[in-house]
DNA sequence: TTGAAAGCGCTAACAT
DNA sequence: ATGTTAGCGCTTTCAA
């Protein structure tokens, strides 16, 4: 590999020159940038990032900590966050959480040894050790997706509680009577606030939200398979159902037809999340839809500010609007033959982006 | 940030001890030993990976670029990836390609520029100039998932054609008829193996292979969409199709739901890949599965190869065996009510896994 | 067993 | 406009 001092030779000037052209950080003179452009050319030089690293203490790098991005939902997220970062210069180091502490930590702890300029996390549980680890570090930081109260730090999300209260009154407008609500991992805020915004939707309708109509699983279709068996086992007569997320919706959908339900006739489904799967499966899926590139590009406009002005930065939450996207699960459209896909009727959550803002309450009384 | 020195002037040492502990490269005493180790804990000291690099020559951290990890088939394809190379201590850079060459080459300059010790690379295009740069550069490559004989890199991936053939001769044991196609973008091996898997698999049973019949685009549900719609206005009377994956057929389920028709009944369908949606979606998809985590291990391993052991690194192919995972839309099971999730019934394609290995023929006459 | 010192390849302040 | 030099934080000979 040749180096900025093989350059210089070549050009016949000092390596300090060498910088000087490939930073544009100084005035050089036409001829010399000419020699030395031609020198580096010829040698097919390029800067040894890890070098500037170490004398710029800044990588341009950015470190992403998701639980698992195998599942769609943070699969789809992921991939826009990288496009966001790519846009703006970054490189993203991926790692996943998979459900164990000690390995959000280990990730945690690679990412400032290898001194990211920043960390976008949604750690696997609200509680993660990730974050105290991250504060201590006092490096720049997004939450995203999650929204713990109890931690200061940046975070950007949509409005959980508020989408699953509109998916909810959706459902309720059917005119369905028997409700169930499968949300996520309990440890973490979007399950807690989703299935919040259930019960305040039921509750304002006058409408029982019974206890053990609604669980709490992992945000995958497996768990929501199981989930939905049980809840079926022990209220068969359940007409209505709110998954947290799509995942989740889609194995209620498997374990609905299993158990020789007409999804959309019988029991109405509404998901979360908007993946784009959801629009292929049938029936066509009922969702609360989230701006996966509008929560990136604040994600890591975000992080970019804490790089950038580290006094400046501040802790408030973005929440961003969702949107429903109405198809076939929720009995809107006719399921299947013939349809094409679905020319969406929306409603959204309003967005309140980049402010100072109180999570939103769980329950507001009537509206 | 403590650093090395800050260490060894609380242990009352050298800069070097403090190495020395921290690597256990060099012996040292017991007491000084303890005392470095007291005061790393105390000024919570972790070496800066950056600096060492820049030293060592080694990053530990492995560029992975692939076309779209927001695919599920990439997405569970990375997450393995990732949690290979997690499990020996390597830290993952992803890049997607995104189908712009542009972009593909800006990454791998990213990561070669960042000093990566080897790069795992899925082209969007067989014919990706990331090969050449990267060959270029002699630094540690294996390919994944794409197979082109053009270029003398290392590589892992499934057996396209065979796999698909046996796809295919299932669909012919159903007793179908008139076949179709879809598969993946035609600049991509894997999309031309399993095309021509297919084609054999039907000229040995006799069956005409017509040509429009037979598909290439993106590997999406979108694109298996609008080709299965394409593909059934030119033929109605289609009553098997194999899909080169199962994104592809999960659009694929769709169109042929959207036009009335009833998989595994009308119609047979087999997708490619195994990806965990394919056990959810109705009707479950029969899919010619792929072994993630072997592909995965075996990826992370012969890079690591690569990197211990330059001189001895070769380019063979490692060819690993996919599986038939039967299950309702090739009509095999009953579709829907009742049925639980599926015991499967496989038949798998040999493995030759690890050996100089010939791309395996595309048509190799009857057997 | 421990320490001194020379890099690794680059940036940036300072000098010319 | 160009060159010199002192780091950045670590590893690693080579001496002591």
């Amino acid at each position: 590999m040749a180096s900025r001092v093989d350059v210089a030779r070549r050009a016949g000037v000092s390596p300090a020159v060498v910088s000087y052209v490939t930073n544009g950080s100084h005035p050089v003179g036409a001829a010399t940038r000419a020699r030395v452009l031609a020198a580096i050319e010829e040698l097919g030089y390029r800067p040894n990032a890890i070098a500037r690293s170490l004398a710029t203490n800044r990588s341009h790098t950015m470190g992403l900590l998701l639980p698992d991005s195998s599942n769609p939902y943070f699969a789809e997220l992921s991939s826009a966050i990288e496009d966001a970062a790519f846009a703006v210069g970054y490189t993203v180091l991926l790692g996943n959480g998979g459900g164990e502490p000690e390995r959000e930590l280990t990730y945690v702890r690679t990412f400032l040894d290898r001194k990211v300029d920043g960390v976008i996390v949604c750690p696997d549980d609200d509680s993660s050790h990730a974050y105290e680890e991250l504060i201590r570090a006092r490096i720049p930081v997004v939450v995203t997706d999650r929204l713990n109260q109890d931690v200061a730090l940046p975070a950007v999300a949509v409005d959980h509680a508020g989408g699953a209260r509109t998916a909810t009154e959706h459902l309720i407008g059917h005119g369905r009577r028997v409700f169930a609500c499968i949300s996520g991992s309990s440890g973490t805020s979007p399950a807690q606030a989703r299935a919040a915004g259930w019960a305040d939707a039921l509750a304002d309708a006058g409408i029982p939200a019974d206890r053990d109509r609604l669980a709490f699983v992992d945000f995958t279709a497996e768990a929501g398979w199981a989930a939905t068996r049980a809840l079926l086992e022990r209220t068969p007569d359940i007409d209505a159902l709110f998954a947290a997320s799509d995942m989740q919706a889609v194995g209620a959908l498997r374990a609905l037809a299993d158990t020789g339900r007409r999804v959309g006739e019988d029991v109405s489904v509404v998901g979360f999340d908007g993946i784009r799967l959801s629009d292929y499966i049938s029936p066509r899926l009922t969702t609360m839809a989230q701006p996966f590139d509008a929560i990136s590009t604040a994600v890591v406009q975000r992080l970019l500010e804490g790089i950038e002005e580290p006094r400046k930065a501040d802790a408030g939450i973005s929440i961003l609007p969702t949107e429903l996207v109405i198809r076939e699960s929720c009995g809107c459209l006719p399921v299947g033959a013939g349809a094409g896909r679905a020319t969406y009727q929306t409603h959204s959550t309003p967005a309140v982006p980049f402010a100072h803002q109180e999570i939103p309450s769980t329950h507001q009384g009537a509206k």
